[in-house]
DNA sequence: CTTGACCTTCCCATGATGGCAAGCCCCATA
DNA sequence: TATGGGGCTTGCCATCATGGGAAGGTCAAG
């Protein structure tokens, strides 16, 4: 199986998996006598696992911790678990923050009129120093989706 | 005023001063005879509303917008609240992502048992293909905080 | 005049991803 | 057999907003 078929059956793109290869998150594969990558099965297994944790949002840094727990046949769940809860804990977080802001700013939008008067009780807040920088300072979007 | 006085009454950090500046977010300030930026106090106005915006997770992008308005006595808020709306859609979207994340992981965080035992439904969901990818395969955090 | 705090510019790193370009490889079809 | 198209390789650049640090100039207090 050449990369773009590995990239179709796992799910993770062509580039990706490379990426993965290169920061040692995959070891690195067999390559055919023109220097191809192949992958087999089990590459594509740990692939899909890969593809799996990124979809829950799980770091690159998480993942490597999780696909050690899964090849380690002795492990105790309970790291798994660990693990898991401490992710459930930043996201958590960051919906807080999230709902935060969106809180704030419906409130300003239902006090706008949306008019074509100029005064407007949404600019007047964010003029104003006041406006709580919530746990700490959190941004914009930056992805795709989240 | 210099950078740092300036940075410390806007709660920006000198460095995104001079990034701002940099991407044309605002305009390049006076310099002092030896090259040092100085601001008033319409220049502290206009970072404490850039901060303000960014607290409440603006791209520079849409504060770009937003202080393009700001300055227009003869806006129509009418704009003003469009761009709030559309930002409360974009954060709602990541909030769903976010809470779909959240939910199926304390779904299989409840179905683990947390013990010295190796076998883990978490891990067995991971490696099974059909992880919902969500919307649009949503990633971790990026962040310190978002 | 020295010292320490401040300023300047420039470069690099982050995290995960996509895009592009130059060049090699493989297979099927003409 | 030749050719074309699609796939593979590496390498570099961009994203977005932010921080870190180095090398060197400036200023004010002691």
């Amino acid at each position: 199986m050449n990369i773009g078929e590995a990239a179709r059956a796992s799910g993770v793109s062509a580039k990706m998996i490379r990426y993965y290869e290169e920061t040692g998150l995959i070891a690195p594969p067999e390559r055919s006598a023109a220097g191809y990558r192949t992958y087999g099965p089990s590459e594509i297994h740990t692939l899909t696992f890969i593809r799996s944790a990124r979809n829950l949002g799980f770091s690159m840094e998480e993942i490597a911790e999780l696909l050690a727990l899964w090849r380690d046949r002795q492990r105790p769940r309970r790291e798994v678990k660990r693990i898991v809860e401490a992710h459930i804990g930043d996201l958590e977080a960051r919906i807080r923050a999230l709902q935060d802001m969106t809180d704030t700013l419906r409130h300003l939008a239902n006090a706008c009129g949306g008019d074509d008067r100029p005064d407007c009780p949404i600019l007047k807040r964010l003029e104003a120093p006041g406006a709580a920088p919530l746990p700490d300072a959190p941004p914009p979007s930056r992805f795709g989706a989240i």
